[in-house]
DNA sequence: CATGAATGAGTTTTCATTCAT
DNA sequence: TATGAATGAAAACTCATTCAT
C-alpha cells in the first residue's frame, strides 16, 4: 500500500463517520479537514473532489455494515440463526450505531433518491447487494430444507429488510432502541410462522 | 386570514416540496426565492430565518399526510378498511408521491435525528402523532370488537407504519412502487391474521 | 438608472483598467473588490460571474476608444483629417495610454484568440467596428472626391489599423512613444501618396 | 550536454508552446507537468521557481523565430529577398503560427510590458534583436548599394515589423491569413518604392 | 537527482441575513 | 410590509512551492 493509498484510506475511515451524520452534501470539506486533521491540499490530492470523496466514505460506510452482515451468515450454524444475528446486532448495538448515525444506506438512499444524483447508482448497488444476502441465506435454508421451499426468498428478503429499516427510523428519530427489539421479534415471527418447515 | 398571513402560507406552500426533495439544511434562500417568486425581503419578513421557515415548511409536509390519514380513517367504515387505506394509497399514488420526495416523516427524520437538531423535536411530536392516529385505530376497532384485544396497539402501531416506512426507503432508492404492494400485503396480513377477531 | 444599474456601471468603470493592464483571466476578483472597494457579493449581486464582468469591461474598454475615433470623425473637416486624428491621438496622448494599460482591443484579442474563447467573439465584434468606421471615412472621402476612388477603403482600414497597433506593441514594450510619431508618419505618407488625389 | 542539461531543455521545448498559448502568468505548473509528463519535483530540480521557467521558455520561443528569421537572410541572395522572406514565411505558414500561438514576440509584450516586470528586460531585449536584424539586413543593403543609403535603417526596420505585427493580430483574432498577404504586400511596397535603388 | 505527498494562501462562487428606502 | 442592494463568512477547488524519502 503506497503513501498515497494509506492516506486515501485513512481519509476515507476518518471521514466516513462525519458524512453518515451531517450527510452527503451538508459535510463540508472543512469538517473533513477537522476529522481528518489534514489541509485541503493533502484531501484534494488524494480525491478529484468532494464527490469522489463522498463516494468513497459512502461504500466504506456501507461495506461495514455488508461485511458485518456476511460475517454473521458466515458464523451462523443455520440459516434461521443467521437471519435472526441481523436484527439482533442492532439489539445489542444500538447506541454504538445511534453514536455513528445510523443506517448508511437509508441515510444515504434519503438524500440520493430525488437529489443527490451522483450517489443514487452506488446506493441503489448496495441496497441490492444487502437484499441478495438475505435472499441468499433464506435460499440456502430452502436447499437444505431448513426453510419452506415455496416461499419467495425476494419478497421475504425485501420485507425483512423494510422491517428492520422502518424500525431503524423510528429508534433514531425517537432516540429508543426498543424499535429494534421491535423488529427484531417481528422478523423472528416472520422467520418462525412462515420459513421454517 | 391577513395578508401577512396569507404571504406566510403562500410561501410555506410552494417551498414545502422543494425542502422535502432537496432536505432541510441544503434548501437555500434561493431556491425558496424560485419557488415563490418572492423577494428575500417578503420572506424574512414572515419568517425570522431559514430554521423558522424550514420548520414550518416540514409542519405543512408531515400536515398533509397526517391529515390524509385522517380522511381515511374518518371515512372508513370499520378499523381493518381504516388501517388499509394507508398502504393503499401509497400503492395507489406511488408516482405522485416520488415527485414530491417522498414521506417528509421519514426525510425529516434523517436529517434531523443527529445533525438537524432545531427540528428533532418537531418531527418526533409528528412521528408521536402518526403512531398515536394508526393506534387509537386499533383502540377503537378493539372497543368495537373488531380486533382482539390482547394485541398491544402501540406495538402494533409502530410495527405496521414502520413496514409501511422501510418499503418506501426501498421504493424510493430502487425507484418501484412494487415495494409499496408489498407493504400493504404484509400489513393486510398482520391485520387479517392476528388483529381481526 | 436604478441603483443596481449604477453600481454595475461603476464596478465596470473601475475595473476596466485593472482587466486591461492585468489581462482579463489573470485579474481576480480580489482585483476588482480593491479597484472598486466593494465587496464580493455586491460584485456578484450585479454580474452572475467573472467571465461576465470581464466582457462588460471590455465591452467598456473597447468602447471608450472607438467612441474617441467616432469623435475625431466627427470634428474633423475632411477625410484626411479624420484619418490623421486617430495617430495623432496617440502621439499626444501617449502617457496617458500607457497608463491604462495600451490598446484593449490589442490586449484582449492576444488573450482570446486562441485561448480565452469566451470572449473572442466581442472582440472580433469590435475589431470589425474600429475597422469599419477606418473604412467608411476612406469611403466618405471617395464619395466626396477627397480620395482616390479605385483605392480598396477595406485594406487601407486594415493597413492603417495594423500600422497603429504594431507599433502600439513596440511603444508599450520599449516604453517609447517615439512610435506612435513613427506610426502617424507612414500613416500620413500613405494618406497623402496613395489616397488623397 | 549533462543528463541535467538535457532535461531543462526537453522541458523547455515542450512547455515553450502552451506557455505560447496559455499566457506566462495563465500557464499553471499541472500545465506544464501534462506538457512534460514529468513530475514537480523534476522541473523544480531544474527551476528555481515558474518565473525562471517562464523565461527561459519565451526565451526558446523567440529564439525560433529570430532563428528563423537568420536563415532567411542567410539563404537569401539579396538584401530584398532577405525581407520580403520574413512577411513570406507567414503567408506560407499561417495556420501553423495560429497553431502554436501566434507570435511570441507580441504574445509575452503584451503580458510583460506593464504586468509581468520579471519578463519585461528579456521580452524587451529580443525585440531589439529582431528589429536589429532587420535593420542590418537593410544596412547591408545599403552598403552594397541596393538599397538607397539616405533611408534611415533603424526606422525602416521598426517600420517593417509594426505592420507585420500588426497584421498578425487582425489575423489572429480573424482567424484569416489574409492578413499575412496584405501585410506581405505592403512591406514589398515599401522596399521597392522606398528602399530599392 | 527525482519523486510525489503535503502545505496554505489563493481562486471563484454561494449563502443566510441585514437594512436603507 | 415589501424591495433588492449589500454584506461577509463560508463553500469548493487550484496553485506555486517545499521537503522527506
Amino acid at each position: 500500500m503506497t503513501k498515497a493509498e494509506q492516506t486515501r484510506q485513512f481519509i476515507i475511515e476518518q471521514s466516513a463517520t462525519v458524512f453518515n451524520v451531517k450527510g452527503y452534501e451538508n459535510t463540508s470539506l472543512s469538517d473533513v479537514q477537522k476529522a481528518t486533521k489534514l489541509t485541503k491540499g493533502a484531501i484534494y490530492g488524494n480525491f478529484a473532489d468532494k464527490n469522489e470523496l463522498a463516494i468513497a466514505a459512502y461504500e466504506y460506510n456501507s461495506s461495514v455494515i455488508i461485511n458485518a452482515l456476511k460475517d454473521w451468515i458466515g458464523k451462523a450454524t443455520s440459516a434461521k440463526e443467521a437471519l435472526l444475528a441481523y436484527p439482533d446486532f442492532y439489539v445489542r448495538n444500538g447506541q454504538i450505531v445511534f453514536g455513528k448515525g445510523g443506517c448508511p444506506l437509508m441515510n444515504a438512499a434519503v438524500e440520493a433518491d430525488d437529489h443527490l444524483h451522483f450517489m443514487r447508482d452506488i446506493v441503489r448497488k448496495s441496497m441490492k447487494q444487502f437484499l441478495r444476502l438475505i435472499r441468499e441465506v433464506i435460499e440456502q435454508g430452502q436447499a437444505k430444507k431448513e426453510f419452506k421451499s415455496k416461499a419467495d426468498a425476494t419478497t421475504y428478503a425485501a420485507t425483512i429488510f423494510s422491517i428492520m429499516e422502518g424500525n431503524m427510523l423510528l429508534a433514531k428519530i425517537m432516540n429508543d432502541t426498543k424499535y429494534f427489539q421491535l423488529a427484531a421479534d417481528r422478523i423472528k415471527l416472520i422467520v418462525v410462522q412462515e420459513l421454517l418447515k
